[in-house]
DNA sequence: GTTGGTGATGCATTTTTTGCATCATCACCC
DNA sequence: GGGTGATGATGCAAAAAATGCATCACCAAC
């Protein structure tokens, strides 16, 4: 898009803070860049970046313009999506912001089947946690975000929710492996395997465990679920996660019983939610945003799907 | 914006129908018009407008995009004048489309006070009756509507609404001159001035006339409240309007009873609204928009004034 | 057919953009 | 305190892009 490019230019210069380095990245001399920034100045009537002795930044007028810039490409996006769309093509790009949760089995067969009838449109999957999967939508970096944390910002419109309560995960000989449902105080003296301070799990866990005064001890903490999973092969502990990270949502999960994972080494056993609330699980984008069709077309499919196998779906 | 003009070239051929006319009207020649066009549509990958032989006329794929441009029109204007407005200039530019009843004194009064405070803000005025108003919303070539008929397009949003009854004006030595109240059948034989069809206060006494089988005699006809008012002092007759036509919003129109116009040789009195139920007037703005800075003031402070006026004023 | 309109295209010209060399400025550091 | 290594700005020539002219191909109406 020839008509975009000055904009496209003067996003990337936001992001490194510097016209010559924006330059390099953009494989033009810095001079040009230079000049088209001062030139867009010009029409705005004012200046858009300070200019420090280290480079540039955006100003006030350049964050309120830079905005603009972003919600004209995502919008952009959004209508080519829904041109190619006449044609029949139905290609597009999607691009998702999801916690390690949700991309361990969920996403990764809730694309594949998308694209296996779609194989024109692309996706994009950036792992983060919520306050940054956030983010990623108000600067139209993520068109959708699957976020197992409470929603802090305001302009995050939640299009479901899902209610997931936390598993316990540990090998299949441990003496609690039997159990239907395990209490918090079942975990006295058992060594752990926490996720980060950052994920939606360990959250819960810190306020139920802190609550109670048990004697635990932490081996190990990760942000990789696939990481302290595999661990468990070596050395016995538990570990803790949800439903959707366990199996893409059959059957067993939506029970809620201690269902055996496919890795039939290990069990995974539900916390006793009278110890533990259930989490939620959001499924969001942007409010006010429309969504470029590819997008929009897939949310209503995990939406569906995750209707399909989940009774604790609530559609906002 | 040198960055838009190719893009403002697109809506001008959409809207000429024809490239060379286009080019003309843009004070380009047809072939780099045509160019431009053609470069655009190269970067779409698809074409936009279908060739006929007596010019261009969008295609599907077209509409789409150009109604994208517009909104990128109408979010680059409201940008700006976000940026202006840090400088403390408050400058901008409001368009209104308006039915002929509310730009009588209501508006002009409203306007005036508005570029008292902010001299920088400029506005632009279109006359034009309901489903015209709503169209200009979409097409974004205006930001308010005032619509004193019912709204038909689910894309308004209607931001406040006033109940007005009709009243009836007549020269101040008229039989009916001295009542506090006029019945419907008070208008039996009488020569009557009617505003156009289009027009919402000739749509309500349509329906309450035709009802009773009365006798009554249209003398004339017109879209000018003015010339109507000013045919009364010429011939005597009865026309029709509503009280925010008639004053700015005073006391008496609030009281709505007989009060003497501005004009002292005519009188306006509210027909009973048993009679004929009241119309209501919709200040209304496109669903979805954030207004430019100017607009969303101005919208603000003529709902403020007419909340001070009227207490049939309800905010939506 | 002829005429008058349309959009598309090859080629020379004009305008715009780009790149190089250079300058002025500032923070950092020895 | 002066050197060093960044930064953005600017004059000038070269490269690239947009424009205008002349012309073609097409179609409808007369």
């Amino acid at each position: 898009m020839r008509f975009m490019t000055s904009l496209r230019f003067i996003d990337v210069v936001a992001r490194e803070g510097s016209i010559r380095k924006a330059a390099d990245k953009l494989a033009i001399t810095s001079t040009a860049l230079n000049r088209r920034i001062l030139q867009i100045e010009d029409e705005i009537g004012q200046p858009l970046f300070e200019r420090l002795p280290g480079g540039v930044r955006l100003n006030t007028a350049g964050e309120i313009f830079l905005q603009h810039i972003r919600s004209q490409f995502a919008d952009l996006a959004r209508v080519q999506s829904q041109i190619a769309d006449l044609s029949g093509i139905r290609r597009g790009h999607v691009q998702i912001a999801s916690g390690a949760d949700a991309l361990r089995r969920f996403l990764p067969e809730a694309i594949a089947g998308y694209r296996a009838k779609h194989p024109a449109v692309s996706f994009d999957l950036a792992r983060c946690y919520g306050e940054e999967a956030e983010a990623r939508l108000f600067s139209l970096e993520s068109d959708i975000a699957l976020i197992f944390a409470p929603i802090r910002a305001a302009h995050v419109h939640v299009a479901a929710t899902l209610r997931q309560q936390v598993h316990c995960v540990m090998p299949a000989d441990h003496r609690l492996a039997g159990r239907d449902i395990v209490r918090i105080r079942d975990l006295a003296g058992e060594p752990l395997v926490l996720p980060t301070a950052q994920s939606g799990v360990r959250q819960l866990l810190d306020t139920a465990l802190l609550r109670r005064n048990i004697d635990f001890e932490v081996v190990l903490e990760s942000d990789s679920f696939e990481f302290m999973q595999n661990f468990l092969h070596f050395e016995p502990a538990l570990f803790f996660q949800i439903p959707i990270a366990i199996n893409a949502g059959e059957a067993e999960a939506q029970q809620g019983h201690g269902a055996p994972n496919h890795d039939d080494a290990l069990v995974s056993i539900p916390i006793d939610s009278a110890d533990l609330p259930a989490g939620t699980l959001h499924i969001c984008h942007l409010k006010g945003r429309v969504l470029p069709v590819a997008a929009a077309k897939f949310l209503d499919e995990i939406i569906t799907s995750l209707r399909g196998k989940y009774d604790q779906l609530v559609d906002q």
